[in-house]
RNA sequence: GGGCGGUUAGCUCAGUUGGUAGAGCGCCUCGUUUACACCGAGGUGGUCGCGGGUUCGAGUCCUGCACCGCCCACCA
């Protein structure tokens, strides 16, 4: 396709897909393996392979593939290597389902079958987001794709654990766990969520057993009391003094259970008195312990109630609550019911509102680990965009506690402990080690699984070799970027830190980028299963994967949220259409490179100082990850000065062979530059159109480009405040016209003038439409008219126009100078302000107001002249 | 309960060290000029959430409050 085949409409369908695979063919994705360049690497967040694309990756990929685009751009030696997670819970729910449907269960089939089954399951359908990253043009070196399950980075994980068991940083302990009944498994404090929900407050009275009377509970959880073991007081509350030490009689088991005092129960909650019951409530268990109280458990892994021998046995929870309230109400137990506001757990994954369990499991040391990270932050190590998420990070650090890091499923990384025949635990990366470690015979190697963020921690290092010393590893770690979202600061960034500085020694990158969450147009969450989702492929398959990275990455500052709209995607559509034609344009007068020229008009000096001006700030703005700032000033610079002005001012000297030439340079090295600065979150149109451009020394690809250089002696600000003068007053001139309802296309016999054009005369001219200008106050026909930038213009207008209506504006422009004028003026003659602003803020308003002045009479005369 | 972010034109948002409020979209008027109607020209539109305070001067700084959103937190 030449410039002159080129369509007036942009079709990013036609564009986008031939690149990516020229790209991928060239091996621009690779980093260069010799060189001294400077290193810029991102490991990108591992999508679940489980996943498909949703808005927030269609942000989220894009603003790091972008970052690395300008990196390359900027002579580093990029390397953006992409993954995937095997998402423990994630990926075995989808198995289970799958093989529900099939009438099968994971259980029956067993462990290793089952693992096999997920494996097929990967292969078949787990790369499907690695393809739309593809089509959104993330230039990820694919020859580096790592998976977290993979051989190599298996064994990573299984060191890591072995060398923190050895450390005594991994311990196993009985406690009270986050259950999941659905998922049948522990989960981490920060997989659950929040929530309060409307339920009841039940009042209970446990007799005394020397029948002196009784004590009343309050509980919302009514059923675990057949596993209550104690009722704990406050030791200050008067109403239990003298009582502490008796036995009271828990209802329908009739156990006898110490009244004790502790300091958790607060006085002013219900009847001041709580239940206790370790096993199933995580305070309770900190109160069995301070007291030493037996730890029944009721309740077995899909929250049913485990009491051989009652009639509760194998009830659900909720059941079971319902019976047991029964039956105290039946046995007069129950003395009343409140409605209260219950605050309830919900695991993240399965929906499910979560058991407390008291259970054996394996644990990591982290305030031990975080302890080691929180210096380097202070310290400025690793940088928090926006900055505010630090705080965020070290409150969390400092207050962090042990990580539940075992899994009962069996897709993850199995944990590497195997036990002798008694019981002792023995860390080896197979049961032959450990055998040889320990000298005895293993029995059994520990079932869980790990957390996968306990694998997904050692991203940064584990992709690159670690723990070989990898050439990769000694070249890109540490990572330069982290871009992620902050719902797993904790759960994902924090245990990076923590797991790089101790196992590498360093950080594990530099910056960590916090993006914003994609919302709809309405506010509101998108969200899969209440189906309020927009599919980003839908959205590139029409208007393409530029016009949608444009969008999102256009919004992207230091904000919280943005919201998803189409008018949005339209406007990004229209800016890349924009770009196509102006494109078009330029080729189509320009058939080859002109030789920089030696002179050039004031205009092109405007042009230029507007380029350096623009790439200054697209510079700081990339560096700075405000890629809102750079889109505003990349179109801002090409849409209203390059096309709106230059274009249109350039017109006529691109139509003369005498005087085409220098416009044809200033335009094809604007169009270049802008290209290049617009190409990291638009490649694939500035792609297409670079290919077009006539230049003499170009690279096979611009994403194989350097950055423009933009010479300081292009900064002009004196060419620039001529210029927009200009504009100013072809601006003004055009307003007149509009007013009095003269059609934008005719001509005006003349415009008169009176001041210093400074040698805009041409420009306005044309601009403005006027077939002449004139110096002098028009004699003869009536005017209408105006004064800008210290330039009275007169537009005669006799016989065109309503005399009344302008009138009327005359009138009504005096009144706002007037307005304008008395603020002023109010201000000046104040000696507080004359006295106390700065002397060129005083210097400034003085002139203004003369100049207001100077109008304001102007006007007044130009009222005298009409009505005269 | 604690913390963070937001509140600026009808909508979505910018607004640098305090110095007469901006963009895009929408709306209105006009327009088939050697790119582009996914366009061009002009215009309408804002007591900057509310109340105090600092200052000659506050969208911008301080302080209360309201509403929206997010995060953290062991009250049965």
């Amino acid at each position: 396709m030449n410039e002159f085949t080129m369509p007036t409409q942009y079709s990013a369908l036609e564009t986008e897909g031939k690149w990516y695979a020229a790209w991928e063919a060239a091996g621009l994705f690779k980093p260069d393996e010799s060189g001294s360049k400077p290193i810029y690497c991102i490991t990108i967040p591992p999508p679940n392979i489980t996943g498909s694309l949703h808005m927030g990756h269609a942000l989220c990929y894009p603003l790091q593939d972008t970052l690395g685009r300008y990196q390359r751009l900027q002579g580093k030696n990029v390397l953006i290597l992409p993954g995937q997670d095997h998402a423990g819970i994630a990926t075995q729910s989808v198995v289970d389902k799958q093989l529900k449907k099939e009438g099968k269960s994971a259980a029956a089939i067993g462990r290793e079958k089952f693992v096999e089954r997920v494996w097929e399951w990967r292969k078949e359908s787990g790369d499907t987001i690695l393809h739309q990253l593809r089509s959104l043009g993330c230039a990820f070196d694919w020859s580096r794709l790592r998976f977290t399950l993979d051989e190599e980075y298996a064994d990573a994980v299984l060191k890591v654990f072995i060398n923190w068991f050895d450390r005594g940083l991994i311990f196993r302990g009985k406690r009270v766990v986050n259950w999941d009944p659905i998922l049948q498994t522990s989960v981490s404090d920060i997989e659950t969520e929040r929530k309060t929900v409307r339920g009841k407050l039940y009042y209970v009275r446990y007799p005394f057993a020397d029948g002196s009377g009784d004590v009343v509970i309050a509980t919302t959880r009514p059923e675990t009391m057949l596993a209550d073991v104690a009722v704990a007081v406050h030791p200050s509350d008067a109403r239990y003094t003298g009582l502490v030490g008796k036995y009271l009689i828990l209802p329908l088991l009739n156990r006898d259970i110490p009244l004790i005092s502790d300091i958790y129960p607060d006085p002013a909650f219900g009847s001041g008195a709580v239940k206790i019951t370790p096993a199933h409530d995580a305070n309770d268990y900190q109160v069995g312990i301070r007291h030493g109280l037996p730890m029944p458990t009721i309740l077995d892994e899909r929250a049913r109630i485990i009491l051989e021998g009652t009639k509760y046995h194998s009830l659900d929870r909720l059941e079971a609550r319902k019976q047991v309230v029964a039956d105290l109400e039946e046995g007069g137990f129950l003395v009343k019911i409140e409605d209260h506001e219950i605050p309830i757990l919900i695991s993240e994954r399965s929906g499910e509102v979560i058991e407390p369990l008291l259970s054996e499991q394996w644990f990591v040391d982290q305030p031990k680990l975080a302890e080691r990270v929180i210096p380097h932050v202070k310290a400025g190590d690793v940088k928090f965009h926006p900055p505010r998420y630090e705080r965020i990070f070290l409150d969390w650090l400092e207050n962090i506690r042990e990580w539940c890091i075992s899994r009962q499923l069996w897709w993850g990384h199995r944990i590497p402990i195997y036990y002798t025949a008694d019981g002792t635990p023995i860390a080896a990366m197979s049961q032959a080690d450990a055998e040889q470690k320990s000298g005895q015979a293993i029995v059994r190697q520990d079932e869980d699984v790990l957390d996968t963020w306990f694998s997904s921690g050692l991203w940064p290092f584990a992709t690159l070799g670690w723990p070989h010393d990898s050439s990769d590893l000694k070249r890109f770690y540490p990572t330069s970027t982290l871009i992620t979202d902050r719902n797993i600061i904790n759960l994902w960034v924090a245990r990076m830190m923590m797991m790089g500085y101790d196992l590498t020694g360093e950080k594990p990158f530099s910056d960590v980028i916090i993006y914003a969450t994609v919302l709809r147009e309405d506010g509101r969450r998108m969200s899969k299963s209440l189906g309020t989702g927009i599919d980003p492929m839908t959205i590139i398959s029409t208007i393409g994967a530029d016009a949608l990275r444009y969008t999102l990455l256009s919004q992207t500052g230091e904000n919280q949220d943005i919201k998803y709209s189409d008018r949005k995607t339209e406007e990004a559509r229209n800016f890349a259409n924009k770009i196509w034609n102006a494109t078009r344009f330029v080729l189509l007068n320009v058939e080859s490179t002109p030789a920089e020229p030696t002179q050039f008009e004031i205009v092109d000096q405007w042009l230029l100082s507007r380029l350096a001006a623009t790439e200054k700030e697209v510079r700081r703005a990339y560096d700075e990850f405000d890629l809102q700032s750079a889109c505003q000033a990349l179109y801002r610079f090409f849409w209203s000065e390059m096309c709106d002005w230059y274009i249109e001012v350039t017109k006529s000297r691109l139509a003369n062979q005498e005087t085409k030439a220098v416009p044809q340079w200033v335009l094809l090295t604007a169009i270049n530059a802008f290209l290049k600065m617009m190409h990291p979150i638009m490649p694939h149109i500035t792609e297409e159109l670079y290919s077009h451009l006539p230049l003499k020394d170009k690279a096979a690809f611009i994403m194989a480009e350097a950055w423009p250089q933009i010479p300081d002696s292009w900064t002009n600000p004196q060419a620039e405040s001529t210029v927009e003068r200009w504009f100013t007053i072809t601006r003004a001139l055009r307003g007149l016209r509009a007013e009095v309802g003269l059609d934008a296309k005719s001509q005006i016999p003349s415009v008169h003038f009176v001041g210093d054009l400074q040698g805009g005369d041409a420009v306005i001219q044309s601009q403005a439409r006027a077939s002449a200008l004139v110096l002098g106050v028009p004699t003869g026909p009536k005017s209408i008219s105006t004064t800008i930038g210290g330039v009275d213009l007169y537009l005669p207008i006799e016989g065109l126009i309503d005399m009344e209506k302008e009138l009327g504006r005359l009138g009504r422009e005096a009144q706002k100078t007037r307005e304008d004028l008395d603020k002023l003026q109010l201000r000046l003659t104040n000696p507080q302000f004359t006295e106390r602003a700065k002397p060129e803020v005083v210097a400034r308003e003085t002139e203004l107001a003369a100049e207001l002045q100077d109008k304001l009479q102007k006007i007044q005369i130009r009222i005298q002249l009409f009505t005269g």
